[in-house]
DNA sequence: CTGAAAGCGCTAACAG
DNA sequence: CTGTTAGCGCTTTCAG
């Protein structure tokens, strides 16, 4: 039975040999000899010895930490985003230790700090802004930090984001094919470069056609906001379609316009949405979405996180993922094609 | 502009006093001079230092992390008990190291293992088996444990559930209320003690009405375990209400209903979930299902979890936490009840 | 290859 | 109240 916390110290002690020996075993890039190597791994089973993290961490300079700050895990797109970055970087020997934060923007810089304070080797920021101050703060200390699913045009500040403005042409480009001409949108948070770029797309788009926006209305990233929205939008004379910054909103939009206001989908209005988390395959909603590829886009991150972590010299950068507009059965089809 | 990276001896030369005094400053239960303190607040914040929390955990001995083992992430209860706990941690002052649990048993114990590295304060781990030889691992280490949503018939371990056998008995009530008689029961993962306490409530409540189970399948607590099992379930014969284990597996089983067997819910068939996720509210479901109390249950498991921390004598608990069910759509509604 | 020795940044007695 | 002195457990020169 291991004892209460084992040392590296007790184990030198019952392998014959110096502590320093017992650290060498245990650090990757070592050198003992076998002999010595399987007298303390044998001593270390039999104390149920492991590295003290910490120790190791303090002396090393690298905590094996990534501080992660999320804000919304009630949009399906983070759990599952989270899941797939924690996961990537276990695999990588890190480990994620999470800070929530709440939506206030205020807030965000106390959070970074605390994540500071713990000497984490770098920072994933999950849809959150940040300021410059805290940028700032995070290169003063050497610690590199991606943002993920948010763009802060600043060479600077590496960031990994699906392609939002190319994802906003598709929506438009599939609307205006089907004969939509009276079309709405239904924003995100006004702070978000999500939101930004996919109606930038769109309405590009869509002025390219020579039309411009129907209605518009701002959800806030929220099911409450987008519903209110709708009901706002639909009040009188509403759209034909309407586009939703995010998927999220796009089901609580789906919900009032079916069961508030009695329409349905697409027969009397087309509905897009962004991201496609899971659930928008279920045939409750059948949505048709832009893909954000979470997999990829964490792959990503995470790649550029560990090269900046491993080597302080590397560049920032920007990195733009493409995802195709999946179709399905929320909005109608351009003409002439059938399922 | 802060510097690279600030030591408290710095902070110390520049205010002119002892290192030790700067620590104390820092220090909740410090004891220094107004004077002192003024005078090393002001160079701290110009020479932009906080404390190391690391080297504090150190020589303390409490690192203010506590590890959190996750399995289902795609379960919204899950995310959002993650957010609610991590939430109420951060105000007290602790943090969350996540580390996710791949569902195959024999992982558990590797990462279990891995979290003990961190020198953790306590571990919560949400929805997950642990060998015997990890509760006694964490114990040796003198690591607080409580499993969460999850029970292990041990005196010795804390746990926070809800009253999943008092949980099934309403599901049956209401069922039986309604008329039902032909009654199936959707299994979950059947070596998770709220799969097998679910069952036993329901199934024992059925049998004081002289019933048992028209039909039984397991759908593992997955979406496609559940959609498949439905599809077995209503090949021929199927029952005219269904209890699902949670509430994930409810959505699957009535998109199977309704979209594959074109049936109508509740008029063809009731159905009963479990959890109460935010989705479970959704007019698209509409399930009626029994609450856990989420935010009851992280309250419970927080302050179980760092009475322990706090008092490593503090006794292990078993709380288990009573919720109702929730009336929605899904289900027929008790005979000469309306909505 | 291996042991001895010097800290990483901080807290916690210990005298004063 | 304050400074001095030990370390926490580990990695890392530095000799040998």
């Amino acid at each position: 039975m291991p004892q209460f916390k084992v040392t590296s110290a007790e184990v030198a002690a019952k392998a014959g040999v110096s502590q320093s020996a017992v650290s060498r075993v245990f650090t990757p890039g070592a050198s003992a000899s076998a002999r010595t190597a399987e007298k303390v791994r044998k001593a270390a089973k039999e104390l149920g010895y492991r590295p003290n993290v910490l120790a190791r961490a303090m002396v090393s300079g690298k905590s094996r930490i990534i501080g992660l700050v999320v804000a919304y895990l009630d949009n399906q797109f983070y759990p599952v985003a989270l899941e797939r970055l924690s996961n990537a970087l276990q695999a990588e020997g890190y480990h994620v230790l999470i800070f929530m934060a709440s939506q206030t923007a205020g807030d965000i810089d106390g959070v970074v700090a605390e994540i500071l304070d713990y000497q984490v080797d770098g920072i994933v920021a999950a849809s959150v802004a940040l300021s410059s101050d805290l940028t700032a703060r995070c290169a003063a200390a050497g610690v590199p930090l991606v943002l993920f699913n948010r763009d802060q045009d600043s060479a600077e500040i590496s960031a990994v984001t699906s392609d939002n403005v190319a994802g906003g042409r598709k929506a438009a480009e599939f609307l205006l094919a089907a004969g939509h001409s009276k079309i709405g949108y239904i924003a995100g948070w006004e702070g978000a470069s999500t939101q930004r770029d996919r109606e930038f797309g769109f309405t590009e788009a869509l002025a390219e056609a020579g039309l411009s926006l129907h209605s518009r209305e701002v959800g806030q990233y929220t099911m409450q906001g987008a519903r209110e929205a709708t009901l706002r939008m639909f009040a009188s004379d509403g759209p034909e379609a309407v586009f939703v910054a995010n998927d999220h909103m796009a089901f609580a939009v789906m919900d009032a316009l079916r069961y508030e206001l009695g329409l349905s989908i697409p027969q009397d209005v087309s509905v897009i949405g962004y991201d496609d988390v899971p659930m928008a395959a279920w045939p409750a909603y059948s949505l048709t979405t832009v893909r954000q590829p979470a997999n990829r886009m964490v792959a990503q991150t995470v790649s550029l996180l560990l090269s900046q972590v491993e080597d302080h010299t590397a560049a920032p950068q920007q990195v733009r993922i493409d995802g195709p507009l999946v179709v399905r059965g929320s909005a109608k089809l351009p003409k002439g094609q059938t399922p």
